[in-house]
DNA sequence: ATCATCATACTTGTATACAACTATGCAAGC
DNA sequence: GCTTGCATAGTTGTATACAAGTATGATGAT
């Protein structure tokens, strides 16, 4: 996924547009895939497309059934629990790690950051986009690439499911605060601090969103 | 990766196959594939060819030149620190989740997994497989799917390094003694002690195999 | 002698044709 | 009426042919 800047072949556009489709629901779960209609709308072959297709099934942005065929995965509440969990393994790891390897500019960063996060905390898409901001700055700082492979993984992959998570200021409110404590702990280099701050700070996100979705009537998929 | 048991295709043979030919070397890293002679030689056509090669890419276990043309990546003393980190955070987590999910006969089948390393703690091949076994057996009982997907991509990658770590006797009892205060913990139902226990056993293993790496003296790749 | 340029062989990327397989509907038998 | 079997349409999986791009070596000029 961090190879995306390669080399501008007909497969990797038909895979950038089938992702796009699948993250913002034009293609709708549960819908199936099939080549010959799929590959005329895009204007390329079945093999570009094929070849994108699978890429889409190693990422689980796309399922194949048993039976042969592919389709677009249902959406499934406890899913998404899982997937938070996994983010706060990896964030946590990647906290503790920005907190031995961050240079006076990285913390100078991070509270810039926050001060944008502070101003904008009534705001639930720029709050929401900051706080991505500064996660992501952690992860450079942490600079594993494999943690920030996965990481970006569940990203896409919670993205699909961002409509049903309208945070309320509430949270929001909780997650600045968050947000201050863990960067204090990274600009302090405490990592089992950062690491629990972190940890705990996405579950919060998990219950949060896990609320929000039964809240909404858990008229899924 | 756990859709192995999937229709049988002559690409999921390639696919296999060419896993087996990187796990095991007999692909050295460095080494570029050329489609045509690699299809003749595994006597499919390129197109199944080819789709295996890109799944393989997405696992990282091929990677594709900016030029074109995939060769098998070289092996690098610093992605096995990052691939120990990622699968601390991962055990951490799963050993958190077993702490509550786990049953009696859960527990018991741990123990059993115990004393069956304790008994075979002198044979490294058998010990090692034994600590394998344990590890499978807590992600089972997590049950968290992409908690194990990604292990699974981190075992596999960790595969590729196993010949330059031959654990020493001494890191056998040690690690002996974390399984123990590992599953003592599950046991007890303790979510923080068992991930704390987790993690830093795994980061145990790292430093152990970073050192015996830079002990065999670092003729790598 | 060194460097630039181009021709050539070979690689990967794409399209298309074909084979194997799956599912749906209809008819025949129970 | 319900099930079973089969024919048919349509799908996916594979092979091959072709187009576009890349690297290597030779040739010529400076």
């Amino acid at each position: 996924m961090p190879d995306s800047p390669a080399r501008s072949t007909g497969a990797h556009f038909v895979y950038a547009e089938l992702k796009r489709r699948i993250l913002t629901r034009e293609l709708k779960p549960g819908e199936r895939l099939y080549e010959p209609a799929m590959a005329a709308a895009l204007q390329v072959s079945r093999t570009p497309l094929r070849e994108a297709i699978r890429r889409l099934i190693s990422e689980n942005l796309l399922e194949q059934q048993p039976t042969g065929g592919v389709l677009v995965p249902q959406l499934d509440a406890a899913v998404i629990s899982e997937l938070y969990e996994v983010r706060a393994a990896m964030e946590s790891l990647m906290a503790r790690n920005a907190c031995t390897k961050a240079s006076a500019a990285d913390i100078e960063a991070l509270h810039a950051i926050l001060a944008r996060n502070a101003a904008l905390v009534e705001f639930a898409d720029d709050a929401m986009q900051q706080g991505m901001a500064l996660h992501a700055k952690i992860a450079g700082i942490a600079g594993n690439s494999w943690a920030r492979r996965f990481h970006d993984q569940i990203s896409s992959q919670m993205e699909r499911y961002r409509h049903f998570t309208n945070s309320t200021q509430e949270r929001r409110d909780q997650a600045l605060a968050q947000h201050r404590t863990l960067v204090d702990a990274v600009a302090a280099g405490d990592p089992d601090a950062a690491a629990k701050i972190a940890f705990d700070h996405v579950m919060a996100a998990r219950d949060a969103a896990l609320k929000a979705i039964s809240a909404s009537g858990l008229a899924f998929s």
